[in-house]
RNA sequence: CGCGGGGUGGAGCAGUCAGGAAGCUCGUCGGGCUCAUAACCCGAAGGUCGCAGGUUCAAAUCCUGCCCCCGCAA
């Protein structure tokens, strides 16, 4: 089975992580550097980095539907299949059904449910207790092809993003080695998606990673690890980002609209539209994650501080 | 040359502008109070104030260079 592999972010390199080691790429694709960082230096894509410790040296190309070079080795010796997953690049043909048995996708959702580029955060801010992974094939229309393989996974009230898309690379790297089998053996079955129930995950807008204190408790809660580990919540204090981590809702504590209304074994409370919420962890701008308690002994919180 | 914040006992901070004996809230250890305690009281240990050089009678504090961490913006 020669397969190709196409993949840029995060999730890919999960993926890939977990796929290399037991299912050989002919050729592993990926968008070229971007400035990045407080340097604006040149920064591999994630995928890029995980990819060079399994000692595989990517092919960067920004728009590989066009690409001369993959073109031509398409038809001089073509993969059998591509697997594409969080590549941020739409495939078009030759490519898209250039291999033999198509292109395959790992989205990290229940699809038709959470098409698009942020389905994990999303989930997550709907405070879900459930999703998943969906092994489909990949067609011209986003996230919309005929499913494979999917496989739900149960999703804990802590469960941040960054932990469920480990989850996720996991669970969706088994559906893909096992559909190998079905694949090779040459009874791998279809289902078509119903278009009725696709709901869709748009990318995260800098707007949503403030929060507004006059929303419920459980939902800024739910908004704080949907962009936990990036590009993670904040708020604003005597001026000043305020980034939040990690918090815990309290449903039956007094409402506050950004006022501290009290402290829970140390850890400040902010009053929500309804209920309070505990800040576990932060980080002030300038410094490093900190402890909730640690944060407002050091800045001398007390009852009856507001939160912009 | 993108803008900016920071590195002070184990943790989080103040002190730096106006140089002159290491501070605050915790933690740790010991003791006390208490039915008991994360509460309270008493005491103790623990720091070359990021690194190097310079100015000075005297540097956490002023000057120069360097290292490291981080926020914003892209």
């Amino acid at each position: 089975m020669k397969a190709w592999f196409f993949g840029s972010g995060h999730f890919a390199a999960l993926c890939f992580r977990e796929i290399a080691p037991f299912l050989h790429f002919e050729k592993v694709v990926t968008l070229p550097p971007s400035p990045a960082g407080r340097t604006r230096a040149l920064r591999p894509t994630p995928l890029e980095e995980q990819a060079l410790k399994h000692r595989f040296s990517p092919f960067r190309c920004s728009n590989p539907s066009i690409e001369p070079l993959l073109l031509e080795e398409l038809v001089k010796d073509p993969p059998d299949l591509a697997l594409v997953v969080d590549f941020s690049r739409f495939i078009r043909d030759p490519l898209l059904n250039g291999p033999r048995l198509g292109c395959l996708n790992l989205h990290p959702s229940l699809l038709p449910a959470y098409r698009g580029a942020a389905p994990i955060q999303r989930v997550l801010m709907d405070g879900l207790n459930q999703t998943g992974v969906t092994l489909f094939r990949l067609v011209e229309k986003m996230d919309a092809g005929p499913i494979l393989l999917q496989k739900a996974v149960p999703v804990g009230l802590e469960t941040t993003a960054g932990e469920l898309a480990e989850i996720l690379a996991h669970e969706g790297s088994q559906i893909f080695l096992k559909s190998l089998e079905y694949l090779r053996g040459g009874y791998a079955e279809y289902i078509a998606q119903d278009e009725n129930l696709a709901t869709f995950a748009p990318k995260i807008d800098r707007e949503e990673e403030r929060l507004a204190w006059s929303e419920p408790a459980l939902k800024l809660h739910n908004r704080v690890r949907a962009l936990n580990p990036s590009p993670g919540a904040y708020c604003v204090f005597s001026g000043k980002r305020l980034k939040i981590w990690k918090t815990r809702p309290l449903e039956g504590a007094n409402p506050g609209n950004g006022m501290v209304t009290g402290f829970a074994e140390r850890f400040p409370v902010v009053g929500c539209g309804k209920g309070g919420l505990v800040l576990l962890e932060v980080q002030p701008e300038g410094k490093g994650p900190l402890r909730g308690d640690d944060w407002a002994r050091g800045s001398r919180i007390k009852e009856g501080d507001r939160f912009e």
